[in-house]
RNA sequence: GUUCAUGUAGCUCAGUUGGAUAGAGUACUUCCCUCCGAAGGAAGUGGUCAUGGGUUCGAUUCCCAUCAUGGACACCA
């Protein structure tokens, strides 16, 4: 069990013997040093229900708190607060105690099966900026969650069908219409296609203005789209196949940049097999009812109070939509993998339609009540206008620019005569990236501006990958100096007893990033811990120490700070290169 | 119009079951490399926590109203 969590449960068990009314204690870090190191405040809280004055309470309590034998200078202040330290001894064996666990002191949770459905990212269209969150944190999020022993399948769910297909084929097939795929006929063997994923970023963006300008071409789009998803088409469905696997491959190489990865790497058309399995289960429910010549799924509950319209599952046309195939995607889940929860990771905007879903699968029956069904939105991205973000040509930032710009400062910063200079300036873009990412909350409105990314100073990926690899390069010349350490005899002082407290939070941050699936008090943490341990090297001079059992707890706390960072930033998919 | 979210230092943002004197980075003003990596460290300036009420021992946090900004509101994705 995790050592706060102990220590908290023993004080509860102390509290009970009194009879004192609390379910749960809760050690607060102070607010102010010089009283103590945590607070307890629940004094006050109980004079309602005890009936007594806060200050009495507090006597109780305090006696409570002694008789546990963690704390030392534990006293009563002000209306009823209780300030109090742990025992130096307890920090130290801490220390110890973490460096040589396997647990690292973190309390695991049960191993349940989440599918985690991020990216976003659309066929055919290129990734741009928008795209940065929730690859980021869907991929944080996945790994935090194995981290703390959950099994977890991530799903990219591409874009792959839809008016944009039609648009690209429209383009192509203007361009080249010579190719067999435009036949009409089912060929055996089709013609190689002189298109590359460079090409495919330019097409769409065209096509699509072309579309939008003139009717005859959007209803030719139209009608393409039309045969590509039914299947009558032959010609356009080997073409989008084609382009399907040159886009797949250029938006895997950039997902793999940013270190993120899919066990599935499937999408909307994936799920065209289930859509009648899926509309066999909703007609059986008697829910799936006829409304205005369209097939909807009523989801309004009587406690209701903002707008909840009926989910439109077939189009009065026939036809079907997105929510078809998100639902058919939901019955392929279930049927294949038996969630225990699936997780949505999207823009906010989205958050109404995603909540119409879910009422519909349970309503339905397509999931039963025992699976979650989770919504976890995204900021919506604006430019420093607060306005929905668009370049100066009004289109939007491609994600390959952003990395690009970043780079390059990057490099102007670096060694130049550095080897693997390139991967190294790589890797920094990628922290530099993903650090500034992290650091507002999830739901926070994003503002994009690249200068948040390119700023290379303060509370930075940088920042942290620079101490890291200083922690790192004292380690090696210990080693060198055949200095033998993994243990921590000091009494802890200053910086050093802050830094000890600080590593026993760091169960309770995970916990609570994964309850808020925001990685916001991770990227917090790792800062602090990093600012702490970069003020403790400077006002100590580790490897020139004369004392040896000084030097050696020094460098095990070093170690153990070196792990936790590395620990982390790994959750965070941050790379820490060797050198900088 | 209905509804949801947001409003904290010049700027970008933390502050999760209500706790003592509201934090960080940046910007600005100063110091600190003959010594382990200065992409660093130390100190300072900067706040009517949008506004007005209410709840209570105690409110940035909870409730109500107002203002401002943004989003959503059935056959788009």
């Amino acid at each position: 069990m995790n050592f706060l969590n102990a220590v908290e449960k023993d004080i509860l068990n102390k509290f009970k013997e009194k009879d004192i009314p609390l379910e749960e204690v809760k050690l607060i870090r102070s607010s102010k040093k010089e009283l103590g190191d945590y607070q307890i405040n629940d004094a006050m809280k109980l004079a309602k229900v005890m009936h007594k004055s806060p200050r009495d309470i507090a006597i109780v309590l305090v006696n409570c708190l002694e008789e546990t034998g963690y704390f030392k200078d534990i006293n009563i202040a002000g209306a009823g607060f209780i300030n109090l330290s742990f025992k130096d001894e307890l920090l130290t064996e801490y220390v110890e105690k973490v460096i040589n666990s396997s647990t690292k002191d973190v309390e695991k949770l049960s191993k349940e099966k989440i599918i985690i459905d991020y990216g976003g990212a659309n066929i055919a269209k290129t990734l741009h900026v928008g795209h940065l969150r929730s690859a980021n944190i869907g991929e944080a999020l996945k790994r935090l969650a194995k981290y703390l022993g959950k099994e977890v399948i991530a799903d990219v769910h591409f874009g792959d069908i839809g008016r944009q297909s039609g648009m690209v084929i429209y383009e192509i097939k203007e361009r080249y219409p010579n190719l067999n795929y435009f036949s009409g006929k089912d060929e055996t063997t089709w013609d190689e296609l002189p298109i590359t994923s460079k090409d495919l970023e330019e097409i769409y963006p065209l096509a699509n203005n072309k579309a939008k300008n003139n009717e005859t071409i959007m209803n030719e789009v139209r009608e393409i789209t039309a045969e590509l998803e039914s299947g009558k088409n032959k010609g356009y469905v080997a073409l989008w196949d084609k382009i399907k696997e040159i886009s797949v491959k250029d938006i895997k190489n950039l997902y793999k940049e940013l270190n993120t990865d899919f066990d599935l790497w499937e999408g909307e058309s994936d799920a065209f097999p289930y859509i009648k399995e899926t509309l066999d289960i909703m007609n059986k429910s008697g829910y799936l009812i006829n409304s205005e010549g369209a097939k909807i799924v009523e989801v309004i509950k009587d406690t209701d109070k903002a707008p909840m319209p009926p989910l439109v599952v077939i189009k009065s046309n026939g036809a079907t939509l997105y929510a078809t195939r998100e639902l058919a995607t939901i019955t392929s889940r279930m049927k294949r993998f038996s969630p225990k929860e699936i997780w949505y990771i999207a823009d906010m905007r989205q958050e109404l339609y995603f909540h119409q879903v879910f009422r519909a699968s349970y309503k339905t029956g397509l999931v039963p009540q025992s699976t979650k069904l989770d919504f976890y939105g995204i900021g919506t991205m604006n430019g420093k206008d607060g306005k929905p973000f668009k370049t100066r040509d009004g289109n939007a930032a491609t994600l390959k620019g952003l990395i690009k710009n970043v780079k390059e400062e990057i490099l102007n910063h670096m060694n130049k005569n550095m080897e693997n200079k390139e991967k190294i300036a790589f890797q920094i873009t990628i922290a530099a990236i993903k650090y500034a990412d992290f650091l507002p909350n999830r739901t926070t409105d994003y503002i994009f501006d690249i200068n948040k990314f390119i700023d290379i100073e303060g509370k930075t990926g940088p920042y942290i990958l620079y101490n890291t690899i200083r922690m790192k390069s004292i380690l090696t010349k210990a080693k060198e100096q055949e200095i033998v350490y993994n243990n921590y005899y000091n009494k802890p002082v200053n910086t050093e007893k802050e830094i000890i407290l600080l590593l026993m939070e760091k169960n309770n941050t995970l916990h609570k990033a994964y309850n808020a699936k925001d990685l916001s008090p991770i990227a917090d943490y790792i800062y602090n811990l990093t600012s702490l341990y970069s003020r403790f090297y400077e006002e100590n001079h580790i490897l020139t120490e004369t004392n040896d059992k000084t030097k050696e707890s020094w460098l095990t706390l070093t170690k153990l700070i070196k792990e936790t960072n590395e620990e982390l930033l790994n959750i965070l998919a941050i790379d820490v290169p060797d050198k900088m």
